[in-house]
RNA sequence: CGGGCUGUAGCGCAGCUUGGUAGCGCGCUGCGUUCGGGACGCAGAGGUCCCGGGUUCAAAUCCCGGCAGCCCGACCA
Protein backbone atom coordinates (compact mmCIF):
# COMPACT_ATOMS: atom_id res chain seq x y z
CA UNK A 1 0.00 0.00 0.00
CA UNK A 2 2.64 2.61 -0.91
CA UNK A 3 0.01 5.49 -1.87
CA UNK A 4 1.36 8.49 -3.12
CA UNK A 5 0.13 11.29 -0.99
CA UNK A 6 -3.02 12.66 -2.79
CA UNK A 7 -4.51 14.18 -0.04
CA UNK A 8 -2.97 16.70 3.05
CA UNK A 9 -2.10 13.55 5.85
CA UNK A 10 -4.59 13.95 8.83
CA UNK A 11 -1.81 14.64 11.19
CA UNK A 12 -0.22 17.67 9.27
CA UNK A 13 -3.80 19.72 8.91
CA UNK A 14 -7.18 17.25 10.01
CA UNK A 15 -9.51 20.42 8.95
CA UNK A 16 -7.60 20.35 5.10
CA UNK A 17 -7.82 16.41 5.13
CA UNK A 18 -11.28 16.71 5.76
CA UNK A 19 -11.63 19.71 2.61
CA UNK A 20 -9.38 17.62 0.60
CA UNK A 21 -11.57 14.29 0.94
CA UNK A 22 -15.08 15.99 0.24
CA UNK A 23 -13.33 17.52 -2.82
CA UNK A 24 -11.47 15.03 -4.34
CA UNK A 25 -13.85 11.86 -3.26
CA UNK A 26 -16.66 14.59 -5.31
CA UNK A 27 -19.09 14.46 -2.41
CA UNK A 28 -19.59 17.95 -2.39
CA UNK A 29 -18.62 21.90 -3.53
CA UNK A 30 -19.64 24.76 -2.08
CA UNK A 31 -22.29 26.48 -3.26
CA UNK A 32 -22.85 30.56 -4.87
CA UNK A 33 -24.03 32.20 -1.80
CA UNK A 34 -21.72 32.03 1.12
CA UNK A 35 -22.36 29.13 3.42
CA UNK A 36 -24.54 26.95 1.32
CA UNK A 37 -23.48 23.59 -0.33
CA UNK A 38 -23.95 21.56 -3.62
CA UNK A 39 -24.48 17.58 -2.98
CA UNK A 40 -22.67 15.95 -5.39
CA UNK A 41 -23.57 13.08 -6.51
CA UNK A 42 -21.49 10.31 -4.77
CA UNK A 43 -22.03 12.33 -1.69
CA UNK A 44 -25.96 12.40 -2.24
CA UNK A 45 -25.70 8.22 -2.87
CA UNK A 46 -24.20 8.15 0.74
CA UNK A 47 -26.89 10.31 1.87
CA UNK A 48 -29.69 8.07 0.22
CA UNK A 49 -28.18 4.71 1.79
CA UNK A 50 -28.86 7.17 5.23
CA UNK A 51 -31.97 8.12 4.91
CA UNK A 52 -33.36 5.06 3.79
CA UNK A 53 -32.17 3.30 6.55
CA UNK A 54 -32.91 5.90 8.94
CA UNK A 55 -36.49 6.28 7.52
CA UNK A 56 -36.62 2.57 7.76
CA UNK A 57 -36.43 2.72 11.65
CA UNK A 58 -38.73 6.00 11.65
CA UNK A 59 -41.35 3.50 10.09
CA UNK A 60 -40.89 0.95 12.48
CA UNK A 61 -41.02 3.11 15.29
CA UNK A 62 -44.86 4.39 13.96
CA UNK A 63 -44.53 7.56 12.64
CA UNK A 64 -45.78 8.37 9.49
CA UNK A 65 -44.17 11.13 6.98
CA UNK A 66 -46.14 14.41 5.95
CA UNK A 67 -44.92 17.50 4.89
CA UNK A 68 -44.76 21.25 5.99
CA UNK A 69 -44.11 24.34 4.76
CA UNK A 70 -40.62 26.33 4.19
CA UNK A 71 -41.98 29.65 4.97
CA UNK A 72 -43.45 30.32 8.39
CA UNK A 73 -45.42 33.20 10.03
CA UNK A 74 -42.71 35.27 11.65
CA UNK A 75 -45.37 35.86 13.94
CA UNK A 76 -45.41 31.73 15.14
CA UNK A 77 -41.57 31.98 16.35
CA UNK A 78 -42.47 34.86 18.41
CA UNK A 79 -45.35 32.43 20.47
CA UNK A 80 -42.84 30.34 22.26
CA UNK A 81 -39.85 32.73 24.29
CA UNK A 82 -37.08 30.70 24.53
CA UNK A 83 -37.69 29.32 21.02
CA UNK A 84 -37.57 32.88 19.59
CA UNK A 85 -34.36 34.13 21.42
CA UNK A 86 -32.44 30.82 20.94
CA UNK A 87 -33.22 31.09 16.93
CA UNK A 88 -33.49 34.55 16.13
CA UNK A 89 -29.90 34.88 15.32
CA UNK A 90 -29.95 32.30 12.81
CA UNK A 91 -32.91 33.22 11.02
CA UNK A 92 -33.55 34.00 7.40
CA UNK A 93 -36.57 36.62 6.94
CA UNK A 94 -37.94 37.42 3.81
CA UNK A 95 -39.62 40.56 4.02
CA UNK A 96 -39.92 41.26 0.45
CA UNK A 97 -41.74 39.31 -2.32
CA UNK A 98 -43.90 39.12 -5.32
CA UNK A 99 -42.66 42.52 -5.70
CA UNK A 100 -43.97 44.11 -2.73
CA UNK A 101 -42.72 44.86 1.00
CA UNK A 102 -44.75 41.89 2.80
CA UNK A 103 -47.65 42.81 5.79
CA UNK A 104 -46.05 39.68 8.27
CA UNK A 105 -41.96 38.80 7.58
CA UNK A 106 -41.79 35.54 6.33
CA UNK A 107 -39.18 33.28 8.15
CA UNK A 108 -37.77 30.50 6.27
CA UNK A 109 -37.54 27.40 8.62
CA UNK A 110 -35.04 26.43 10.80
CA UNK A 111 -36.28 23.79 12.25
CA UNK A 112 -40.72 23.10 12.47
CA UNK A 113 -42.25 22.94 15.93
CA UNK A 114 -44.21 25.95 15.17
CA UNK A 115 -46.24 25.18 12.01
CA UNK A 116 -46.45 21.58 12.80
CA UNK A 117 -47.29 22.89 16.87
CA UNK A 118 -50.39 25.08 14.75
CA UNK A 119 -51.19 22.07 13.10
CA UNK A 120 -51.25 19.41 15.90
CA UNK A 121 -53.75 21.87 17.65
CA UNK A 122 -56.30 21.47 14.36
CA UNK A 123 -55.90 17.93 13.66
CA UNK A 124 -56.07 16.74 17.37
CA UNK A 125 -59.37 16.65 18.76
CA UNK A 126 -59.61 13.56 21.49
CA UNK A 127 -57.11 11.39 23.39
CA UNK A 128 -58.12 8.91 20.73
CA UNK A 129 -55.86 10.74 18.43
CA UNK A 130 -52.70 10.36 20.06
CA UNK A 131 -50.39 10.14 20.19
CA UNK A 132 -49.37 11.88 16.90
CA UNK A 133 -46.43 10.46 14.85
CA UNK A 134 -45.46 12.47 12.35
CA UNK A 135 -41.73 12.91 10.48
CA UNK A 136 -40.78 15.17 7.96
CA UNK A 137 -37.85 14.85 5.33
CA UNK A 138 -36.98 18.55 4.63
CA UNK A 139 -34.31 21.11 3.75
CA UNK A 140 -33.53 23.71 6.79
CA UNK A 141 -31.97 27.60 6.87
CA UNK A 142 -29.74 28.59 9.86
CA UNK A 143 -27.35 31.41 8.67
CA UNK A 144 -24.33 30.23 9.66
CA UNK A 145 -21.12 32.62 9.91
CA UNK A 146 -18.13 29.71 9.89
CA UNK A 147 -19.57 27.10 7.87
CA UNK A 148 -18.56 24.14 6.90
CA UNK A 149 -19.66 21.30 3.95
CA UNK A 150 -21.82 18.65 5.93
CA UNK A 151 -21.48 19.96 9.32
CA UNK A 152 -22.43 23.43 10.11
CA UNK A 153 -23.97 25.15 6.39
CA UNK A 154 -26.47 27.93 5.96
CA UNK A 155 -28.94 25.15 4.27
CA UNK A 156 -28.88 21.89 5.65
CA UNK A 157 -31.42 18.60 4.67
CA UNK A 158 -32.57 16.59 7.70
CA UNK A 159 -35.22 14.71 9.05
CA UNK A 160 -37.31 16.46 11.71
CA UNK A 161 -39.74 14.06 13.91
CA UNK A 162 -42.39 15.95 15.81
CA UNK A 163 -45.16 14.26 18.21
CA UNK A 164 -47.99 14.49 20.52
CA UNK A 165 -48.78 12.72 23.52
CA UNK A 166 -51.43 12.64 26.37
CA UNK A 167 -48.89 12.58 28.90
CA UNK A 168 -45.93 13.26 29.97
CA UNK A 169 -44.24 9.42 30.80
CA UNK A 170 -45.83 8.07 27.12
CA UNK A 171 -43.86 11.37 25.33
CA UNK A 172 -40.68 10.52 27.63
CA UNK A 173 -41.12 6.96 26.71
CA UNK A 174 -41.39 7.57 23.25
CA UNK A 175 -38.66 9.91 22.56
CA UNK A 176 -36.34 8.19 24.57
CA UNK A 177 -37.32 5.01 22.32
CA UNK A 178 -36.34 6.92 19.49
CA UNK A 179 -32.81 8.31 20.37
CA UNK A 180 -32.00 4.71 20.92
CA UNK A 181 -33.73 2.65 18.59
CA UNK A 182 -33.61 4.57 15.82
CA UNK A 183 -30.07 6.81 16.40
CA UNK A 184 -28.49 5.03 18.54
CA UNK A 185 -29.39 1.41 16.70
CA UNK A 186 -28.40 3.16 13.30
CA UNK A 187 -24.94 4.86 14.36
CA UNK A 188 -23.94 1.46 15.46
CA UNK A 189 -25.02 -0.80 12.82
CA UNK A 190 -24.87 1.11 9.88
CA UNK A 191 -22.84 4.07 10.22
CA UNK A 192 -20.73 1.62 12.74
CA UNK A 193 -19.90 4.91 14.75
CA UNK A 194 -20.10 4.30 18.98
CA UNK A 195 -21.72 7.46 20.51
CA UNK A 196 -21.74 8.53 23.73
CA UNK A 197 -25.82 8.97 25.23
CA UNK A 198 -26.60 11.34 27.48
CA UNK A 199 -28.42 14.96 28.23
CA UNK A 200 -27.49 18.23 27.09
CA UNK A 201 -26.91 20.52 30.27
CA UNK A 202 -29.15 23.51 30.96
CA UNK A 203 -26.68 25.65 28.23
CA UNK A 204 -26.86 23.10 25.08
CA UNK A 205 -30.42 22.68 25.37
CA UNK A 206 -32.84 23.14 22.47
CA UNK A 207 -34.40 26.22 22.29
CA UNK A 208 -38.26 25.34 23.95
CA UNK A 209 -36.88 21.77 25.28
CA UNK A 210 -37.16 20.68 28.83
CA UNK A 211 -34.83 18.15 28.16
CA UNK A 212 -32.41 17.10 25.40
CA UNK A 213 -31.11 14.28 24.33
CA UNK A 214 -27.84 13.61 21.98
CA UNK A 215 -25.52 11.32 20.66
CA UNK A 216 -21.93 12.24 20.14
CA UNK A 217 -19.14 10.91 18.31
CA UNK A 218 -15.24 11.10 18.34
CA UNK A 219 -13.78 11.88 15.07
CA UNK A 220 -9.89 10.89 14.38
CA UNK A 221 -8.65 13.94 15.63
CA UNK A 222 -10.44 13.62 18.97
CA UNK A 223 -13.09 16.05 18.58
CA UNK A 224 -16.93 15.28 19.35
CA UNK A 225 -19.32 15.55 17.16
CA UNK A 226 -23.08 15.76 17.69
CA UNK A 227 -25.05 13.12 15.18
CA UNK A 228 -28.89 13.48 16.58
CA UNK A 229 -30.59 15.12 19.11
CA UNK A 230 -34.15 14.08 20.75
CA UNK A 231 -36.12 16.33 22.76
CA UNK A 232 -38.75 16.62 25.48
CA UNK A 233 -40.63 19.54 24.65
CA UNK A 234 -43.19 18.89 28.07
CA UNK A 235 -45.81 21.39 27.20
CA UNK A 236 -44.09 24.53 26.16
CA UNK A 237 -44.96 23.88 22.50
CA UNK A 238 -48.54 22.79 23.36
CA UNK A 239 -49.29 25.76 25.25
CA UNK A 240 -47.99 27.66 22.92
CA UNK A 241 -49.90 26.73 19.71
CA UNK A 242 -53.00 25.58 21.94
CA UNK A 243 -52.45 21.87 21.60
CA UNK A 244 -55.28 20.58 23.72
CA UNK A 245 -57.11 17.07 23.40
CA UNK A 246 -60.35 15.62 25.43
CA UNK A 247 -59.45 13.17 27.93
CA UNK A 248 -60.99 9.74 29.16
CA UNK A 249 -62.95 12.22 31.37
CA UNK A 250 -64.12 14.52 28.63
CA UNK A 251 -61.86 17.50 30.15
CA UNK A 252 -59.33 19.40 27.74
CA UNK A 253 -55.91 19.10 28.88
CA UNK A 254 -52.66 20.11 27.26
CA UNK A 255 -50.46 18.06 25.18
CA UNK A 256 -46.95 16.64 25.99
CA UNK A 257 -45.06 16.81 22.64
CA UNK A 258 -41.44 16.13 21.21
CA UNK A 259 -39.04 16.29 18.31
CA UNK A 260 -35.94 14.94 16.81
CA UNK A 261 -33.67 15.27 14.51
CA UNK A 262 -30.77 14.12 12.54
CA UNK A 263 -29.26 15.49 9.09
CA UNK A 264 -26.71 15.68 6.30
CA UNK A 265 -24.14 16.23 9.14
CA UNK A 266 -24.09 12.22 9.40
CA UNK A 267 -22.26 12.67 6.26
CA UNK A 268 -19.46 14.47 8.07
CA UNK A 269 -19.30 12.40 10.76
CA UNK A 270 -19.00 9.69 8.76
CA UNK A 271 -16.00 11.09 6.89
CA UNK A 272 -14.03 12.19 10.17
CA UNK A 273 -15.13 9.34 11.95
CA UNK A 274 -13.16 6.44 9.61
CA UNK A 275 -11.39 8.04 6.96
CA UNK A 276 -7.59 7.81 7.04
CA UNK A 277 -4.89 9.14 5.15
CA UNK A 278 -5.91 7.28 1.91
CA UNK A 279 -9.52 9.06 1.99
CA UNK A 280 -12.95 8.06 3.10
CA UNK A 281 -13.37 4.20 4.44
CA UNK A 282 -17.06 3.83 4.10
CA UNK A 283 -18.82 0.83 6.43
CA UNK A 284 -20.69 -1.54 3.88
CA UNK A 285 -23.63 -0.83 4.72
CA UNK A 286 -23.52 2.46 3.69
CA UNK A 287 -21.58 1.62 0.58
CA UNK A 288 -23.47 3.42 -2.40
CA UNK A 289 -20.62 0.75 -4.27
CA UNK A 290 -19.66 -1.95 -2.22
CA UNK A 291 -17.26 -3.43 -4.44
CA UNK A 292 -15.47 -2.51 -7.76
CA UNK A 293 -14.36 -5.07 -10.35
CA UNK A 294 -11.11 -3.26 -11.70
CA UNK A 295 -9.92 -4.38 -14.88
CA UNK A 296 -6.08 -4.48 -14.42
CA UNK A 297 -5.51 -4.29 -18.58
CA UNK A 298 -8.36 -3.95 -21.42
CA UNK A 299 -8.13 -7.56 -22.81
CA UNK A 300 -11.15 -9.94 -23.67
CA UNK A 301 -10.33 -12.44 -21.16
CA UNK A 302 -9.98 -9.88 -18.43
CA UNK A 303 -13.07 -7.93 -19.18
CA UNK A 304 -15.06 -11.14 -19.58
CA UNK A 305 -13.83 -12.39 -16.06
CA UNK A 306 -14.89 -8.92 -14.83
CA UNK A 307 -18.08 -9.24 -15.76
CA UNK A 308 -18.74 -12.60 -14.93
CA UNK A 309 -17.35 -11.60 -11.29
CA UNK A 310 -19.64 -8.96 -11.07
CA UNK A 311 -22.73 -11.05 -12.09
CA UNK A 312 -21.75 -13.17 -9.47
CA UNK A 313 -21.37 -10.40 -6.55
CA UNK A 314 -24.82 -8.44 -7.96
CA UNK A 315 -26.83 -12.39 -7.44
CA UNK A 316 -25.03 -12.11 -3.70
CA UNK A 317 -26.70 -8.86 -3.37
CA UNK A 318 -23.74 -6.72 -3.20
CA UNK A 319 -23.89 -3.19 -4.51
CA UNK A 320 -20.85 -3.50 -7.60
CA UNK A 321 -19.54 -1.41 -10.24
CA UNK A 322 -16.95 -2.33 -13.32
CA UNK A 323 -13.93 -0.03 -13.34
CA UNK A 324 -12.52 -1.13 -17.13
CA UNK A 325 -9.33 -0.77 -18.25
CA UNK A 326 -8.61 3.16 -19.01
CA UNK A 327 -5.71 4.83 -17.99
CA UNK A 328 -3.29 4.03 -15.72
CA UNK A 329 -4.43 1.41 -12.79
CA UNK A 330 -2.62 3.01 -9.83
CA UNK A 331 -4.90 6.10 -10.68
CA UNK A 332 -7.58 4.19 -10.96
CA UNK A 333 -6.99 2.36 -7.75
CA UNK A 334 -5.98 5.10 -5.63
CA UNK A 335 -9.23 7.16 -7.16
CA UNK A 336 -11.60 4.05 -5.62
CA UNK A 337 -9.84 4.20 -2.34
CA UNK A 338 -10.74 7.73 -2.06
CA UNK A 339 -13.84 7.26 -2.42
CA UNK A 340 -14.18 4.91 0.09
CA UNK A 341 -15.07 1.57 -1.94
CA UNK A 342 -14.99 -1.43 0.93
CA UNK A 343 -13.77 -4.27 -1.33
CA UNK A 344 -11.51 -3.76 -4.83
CA UNK A 345 -11.56 -6.65 -6.94
CA UNK A 346 -8.48 -7.01 -9.01
CA UNK A 347 -8.88 -8.72 -12.55
CA UNK A 348 -5.72 -9.15 -14.23
CA UNK A 349 -4.37 -11.94 -16.82
CA UNK A 350 -1.53 -13.11 -13.84
CA UNK A 351 -4.02 -13.79 -11.52
CA UNK A 352 -6.12 -15.18 -14.17
CA UNK A 353 -3.78 -17.85 -15.68
CA UNK A 354 -4.33 -19.21 -11.70
CA UNK A 355 -7.61 -19.08 -11.55
CA UNK A 356 -7.57 -16.25 -8.86
CA UNK A 357 -8.48 -12.49 -8.37
CA UNK A 358 -7.18 -10.29 -6.13
CA UNK A 359 -9.95 -9.16 -3.31
CA UNK A 360 -8.58 -6.18 -1.12
CA UNK A 361 -9.86 -4.40 1.58
CA UNK A 362 -10.19 -0.77 1.70
CA UNK A 363 -9.52 -1.07 5.62
CA UNK A 364 -5.82 -2.19 6.09
CA UNK A 365 -5.70 -3.06 2.63
CA UNK A 366 -5.21 -6.54 3.33
CA UNK A 367 -5.20 -8.95 0.20
CA UNK A 368 -6.90 -11.99 -0.84
CA UNK A 369 -6.07 -14.44 -3.59
CA UNK A 370 -9.54 -15.79 -4.26
CA UNK A 371 -10.57 -18.04 -6.63
CA UNK A 372 -13.23 -17.02 -9.60
CA UNK A 373 -15.86 -19.14 -8.18
CA UNK A 374 -15.17 -18.08 -4.58
CA UNK A 375 -15.40 -14.14 -5.09
CA UNK A 376 -18.70 -13.59 -4.32
CA UNK A 377 -19.28 -16.02 -1.26
CA UNK A 378 -15.73 -14.67 0.26
CA UNK A 379 -16.86 -10.64 0.04
CA UNK A 380 -20.19 -11.05 1.17
CA UNK A 381 -18.33 -12.14 3.85
CA UNK A 382 -15.81 -9.97 4.07
CA UNK A 383 -18.15 -6.93 4.12
CA UNK A 384 -19.73 -8.23 7.36
CA UNK A 385 -16.34 -8.31 9.14
CA UNK A 386 -15.32 -4.95 8.05
CA UNK A 387 -18.78 -3.61 9.43
CA UNK A 388 -18.39 -5.12 12.34
CA UNK A 389 -14.63 -4.36 12.16
CA UNK A 390 -14.89 -0.70 11.48
CA UNK A 391 -17.15 -0.34 14.65
CA UNK A 392 -14.73 -2.48 16.89
CA UNK A 393 -12.21 -0.13 15.86
CA UNK A 394 -13.94 3.05 16.08
CA UNK A 395 -14.96 2.06 19.74
CA UNK A 396 -11.96 1.40 20.85
CA UNK A 397 -10.11 4.29 19.18
CA UNK A 398 -12.77 6.31 21.38
CA UNK A 399 -12.62 4.50 24.68
CA UNK A 400 -8.13 4.89 24.08
CA UNK A 401 -8.95 8.56 23.55
CA UNK A 402 -11.59 9.15 26.65
CA UNK A 403 -9.96 9.22 30.15
CA UNK A 404 -11.62 10.00 33.54
CA UNK A 405 -10.41 12.71 35.63
CA UNK A 406 -11.30 14.66 38.60
CA UNK A 407 -10.88 18.23 37.86
CA UNK A 408 -11.30 21.14 35.97
CA UNK A 409 -7.81 21.30 34.78
CA UNK A 410 -7.60 17.87 34.32
CA UNK A 411 -10.14 17.66 32.20
CA UNK A 412 -8.71 20.78 30.22
CA UNK A 413 -5.72 18.84 29.50
CA UNK A 414 -7.56 15.59 28.23
CA UNK A 415 -10.02 17.49 26.29
CA UNK A 416 -6.70 18.32 24.14
CA UNK A 417 -6.69 15.44 22.55
CA UNK A 418 -9.89 13.44 23.49
CA UNK A 419 -12.58 13.35 25.91
CA UNK A 420 -12.70 13.41 29.53
CA UNK A 421 -15.07 12.11 31.84
CA UNK A 422 -15.66 13.50 35.87
CA UNK A 423 -18.84 14.21 38.08
CA UNK A 424 -20.98 16.54 36.75
CA UNK A 425 -20.99 18.44 40.39
CA UNK A 426 -17.19 19.55 39.64
CA UNK A 427 -18.09 21.03 36.37
CA UNK A 428 -21.43 22.51 36.81
CA UNK A 429 -21.82 26.40 37.19
CA UNK A 430 -18.39 28.25 37.51
CA UNK A 431 -16.14 24.78 35.86
CA UNK A 432 -18.16 24.99 32.27
CA UNK A 433 -17.41 28.44 32.06
CA UNK A 434 -13.12 28.13 32.98
CA UNK A 435 -13.47 25.23 29.80
CA UNK A 436 -15.29 27.44 27.72
CA UNK A 437 -12.29 29.92 27.99
CA UNK A 438 -10.60 26.77 25.90
CA UNK A 439 -13.55 26.02 23.54
CA UNK A 440 -14.32 23.12 25.23
CA UNK A 441 -17.84 22.60 26.19
CA UNK A 442 -19.79 19.76 28.35
CA UNK A 443 -21.03 17.27 25.53
CA UNK A 444 -23.50 15.28 27.96
CA UNK A 445 -24.23 13.75 31.49
CA UNK A 446 -24.84 10.36 31.89
CA UNK A 447 -25.27 8.40 35.20
CA UNK A 448 -22.20 6.64 36.24
CA UNK A 449 -23.05 3.36 34.60
CA UNK A 450 -23.13 5.29 31.62
CA UNK A 451 -26.85 5.72 31.11
CA UNK A 452 -29.14 8.13 30.00
CA UNK A 453 -30.29 10.08 33.27
CA UNK A 454 -33.87 11.59 33.53
CA UNK A 455 -33.07 14.97 33.75
CA UNK A 456 -29.70 16.90 35.18
CA UNK A 457 -31.21 17.35 38.47
CA UNK A 458 -30.46 13.33 39.45
CA UNK A 459 -27.98 12.80 41.82
CA UNK A 460 -24.27 12.03 41.45
CA UNK A 461 -24.15 12.46 37.33
CA UNK A 462 -21.08 12.64 35.22
CA UNK A 463 -20.47 14.51 32.22
CA UNK A 464 -18.14 13.89 28.91
CA UNK A 465 -16.41 16.86 27.87
CA UNK A 466 -14.80 18.21 24.95
CA UNK A 467 -13.67 19.97 21.81
CA UNK A 468 -16.36 19.84 19.52
CA UNK A 469 -17.74 20.99 16.03
C1' C B 1 -18.35 43.54 15.94
C1' G B 2 -12.25 43.42 17.36
C1' G B 3 -7.21 41.30 15.49
C1' G B 4 -4.15 38.99 11.25
C1' C B 5 -4.09 38.00 5.89
C1' U B 6 -5.33 37.42 0.67
C1' G B 7 -7.61 38.78 -4.30
C1' U B 8 -3.26 36.74 -11.09
C1' A B 9 -6.17 30.38 -16.07
C1' G B 10 -11.01 25.38 -13.48
C1' C B 11 -7.79 24.52 -8.68
C1' G B 12 -3.09 25.73 -5.98
C1' C B 13 0.43 29.48 -6.45
C1' A B 14 4.93 32.64 -8.32
C1' G B 15 5.69 37.45 -10.41
C1' C B 16 4.91 43.19 -7.13
C1' U B 17 10.52 45.16 -3.27
C1' U B 18 13.55 47.61 -8.32
C1' G B 19 7.07 49.55 -13.65
C1' G B 20 8.83 47.25 -19.88
C1' U B 21 6.23 40.36 -24.31
C1' A B 22 1.66 37.33 -17.91
C1' G B 23 4.29 32.60 -15.89
C1' C B 24 4.71 27.59 -13.04
C1' G B 25 2.37 22.97 -10.99
C1' C B 26 -2.10 20.17 -11.20
C1' G B 27 -6.34 19.63 -14.18
C1' C B 28 -8.41 19.94 -19.40
C1' U B 29 -8.14 18.68 -25.30
C1' G B 30 -5.60 15.74 -29.41
C1' C B 31 -2.07 11.94 -31.04
C1' G B 32 1.27 8.07 -29.69
C1' U B 33 3.71 4.81 -26.24
C1' U B 34 1.99 2.83 -21.57
C1' C B 35 -1.35 0.09 -18.02
C1' G B 36 -0.49 -5.44 -11.23
C1' G B 37 -0.05 1.25 -6.94
C1' G B 38 -1.48 8.72 -8.82
C1' A B 39 2.75 6.71 -16.20
C1' C B 40 5.42 9.39 -20.13
C1' G B 41 6.48 12.11 -24.80
C1' C B 42 4.91 15.61 -28.35
C1' A B 43 1.27 19.20 -29.75
C1' G B 44 -2.66 22.48 -27.92
C1' A B 45 -6.86 25.31 -25.49
C1' G B 46 -7.66 28.42 -21.56
C1' G B 47 -6.50 35.41 -18.54
C1' U B 48 -11.48 42.19 -17.85
C1' C B 49 -4.07 40.13 -13.25
C1' C B 50 -11.17 41.92 -7.86
C1' C B 51 -13.40 47.01 -9.24
C1' G B 52 -12.79 52.45 -9.96
C1' G B 53 -9.63 56.52 -10.22
C1' G B 54 -4.57 58.60 -10.33
C1' U B 55 0.94 58.87 -11.59
C1' U B 56 3.75 57.46 -16.12
C1' C B 57 5.81 57.05 -22.87
C1' A B 58 4.38 52.42 -20.29
C1' A B 59 0.92 49.60 -14.32
C1' A B 60 -0.41 42.75 -12.19
C1' U B 61 3.66 45.86 -10.15
C1' C B 62 3.64 52.57 -7.52
C1' C B 63 -0.43 56.00 -5.06
C1' C B 64 -5.71 56.89 -3.44
C1' G B 65 -10.63 54.97 -2.80
C1' G B 66 -14.01 50.97 -2.94
C1' C B 67 -15.56 45.72 -2.97
C1' A B 68 -15.03 40.59 -1.95
C1' G B 69 -13.11 36.51 0.53
C1' C B 70 -10.08 33.69 4.23
C1' C B 71 -8.15 32.71 9.27
C1' C B 72 -8.59 33.72 14.86
C1' G B 73 -12.12 35.41 19.37
C1' A B 74 -19.13 35.25 21.53
C1' C B 75 -24.08 31.01 19.26
C1' C B 76 -25.68 26.11 16.48
C1' A B 77 -28.20 19.55 13.36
Amino acid sequence: MASPNVLTPQAEDFPRWYQDVVAKAEMADNGPVRGTMVIRPYGYAIWERMQFEVDARIKEAGAQNAYFPLFIPKSYFEREAQHVEGFSPELAVVTYAGGEELAEPVVVRPTSETVIGEFMAKWIQSYRDLPLLLNQWANVVRWELRPRLFLRSSEFLWQEGHTAHASFEDASAYVKMIHAEVYDDFLKKVMAIPSFLGIKPASERFAGAINSMTAEGMMRDGKALQLATSHELGQNFAKAFDIYFQNEEGQASLCYTTSWGSSTRFVGGLIMAHGDDQGLVLPPRLAPTQAVVIAVRDEADVNEACARVAQDLKAAGVRVQVDRARGSFGRRVTDWEIKGVPLRVEVGPRDLAQGVVSVVRRDGGEKLAVGLDAVAARSTALLDAMQQELFAAALKFRDDATHDVATVAQAKEAAQEGFARLPWAVVDGEGEATLKNDAITVRCLQRADGSMPDSDTEKDLICIVAKSY
